[in-house]
DNA sequence: CCCCAGGTAGGCT
DNA sequence: AGCCTACATGGG
């Protein structure tokens, strides 16, 4: 990945592996707008805008280095395409050509996916825009994502009038056990032993627990397995009725080290092929 | 009225 | 261990 590092913004040259689109509406971030010449993304209590400049992206931001490692500038997404295509899902590959999977802040990962639990993506970006707006550090501009310690003193009511609904104990739970000590820094941990201690966590079961490895810590060997992916397991698979459980040890097996990069891929393409939204437009 | 959404917890066998 | 069901909320 060609790009270069100014005091307040990174310009990334190589387009083709750096789509904002994509990157943000591939299903892994809530918190970002979309605007006619712009990107903004919010990350824990920063902020960036990506727009495009002749042939290149710009992320503008003051936090170069944070971005830097969050956007995961480092991976070759040329290859990870090229050892994906060998499983024979080349559409997927050229349609979602562009998204990268980012390495957000574990808490924040977390709270969001616990949110996103039997949820739509509209309704879990409302729930975690009021969360922020109501919990969040006031920012130049922005709220930060709240930390665990501000969520503290949350009520049942209160989140459930932000609407988490029966999410609401849950939050109420993991915010306390964070408070109380549970260590997320899960970065060296083994990925089987860092999702057994996330799915301790009150409202992190299989699919959050591998959602939060893959988006957060980069642990790119799993395969979470939600509703979309049920359907493409179905679709190609053919195996009815099998449980999701197996569905992800198998597709785990089958991707092995890039699992992960195959269901961004996957989900993104045929979650936009089924709905059929928005991809007339994805032109950046 | 129904079904669905990036599922999980708790109870049962 | 594995299987079953209730669960808030809003949109189609």
């Amino acid at each position: 990945m060609l790009y270069r590092k100014e005091s307040d913004r990174i310009v990334v040259y190589d387009k083709e592996d750096f789509n904002p689109l994509h990157i943000v509406r591939c299903g892994q971030l809530f918190r970002y707008n979309e605007s006619k010449d712009f990107i903004e993304i919010f990350a824990g209590k920063f902020r960036s805008i990506l727009k495009r400049e002749n042939d290149c992206v710009i992320i503008d931001t003051n936090e170069v280095d944070y971005f830097e490692n969050y956007f995961d500038l480092s991976t070759d997404y040329a290859e990870v395409r090229k050892n994906l295509a060998k499983f024979g899902i080349e559409e997927s590959l050229f349609f979602g050509k562009g998204l990268r999977i980012l390495k957000q802040d574990p808490e924040e990962t977390v709270f969001s996916f616990i949110v996103s639990a039997n949820n739509n993506i509209p309704r879990i970006r409302g729930i975690l825009e009021r969360l922020c707006e109501r919990y969040g550090e006031l920012r130049e501009g922005y709220r930060a994502f709240p930390k665990a310690e501000a969520l503290k003193d949350a009520s049942e009511s209160e989140l459930r009038a932000i609407g988490l609904g029966y999410r609401a104990p849950y939050l109420i739970e993991t915010v306390k056990a964070i408070c109380g000590g549970f260590d997320l820094n899960l970065y060296e941990t083994d990925t089987d032993e860092a999702r057994a201690k996330l799915m301790t966590l009150s409202g992190v079961g299989s699919k959050v627990a591998d959602c939060i490895l893959l988006f957060a810590y980069a642990k790119r060997d799993v395969f979470p397995v939600d509703t979309w992916v049920k359907r493409i397991y179905k679709d190609v698979i053919g195996d009815s009725d099998e449980k999701t459980d197996s569905m992800a040890r198998k597709l785990r097996k089958k991707f092995g080290e890039i699992s992960g990069y195959a269901q961004q891929y996957l989900f993104y393409y045929y979650r936009n092929k089924v709905l059929q939204t928005m991809t007339e437009e994805i032109v950046l």
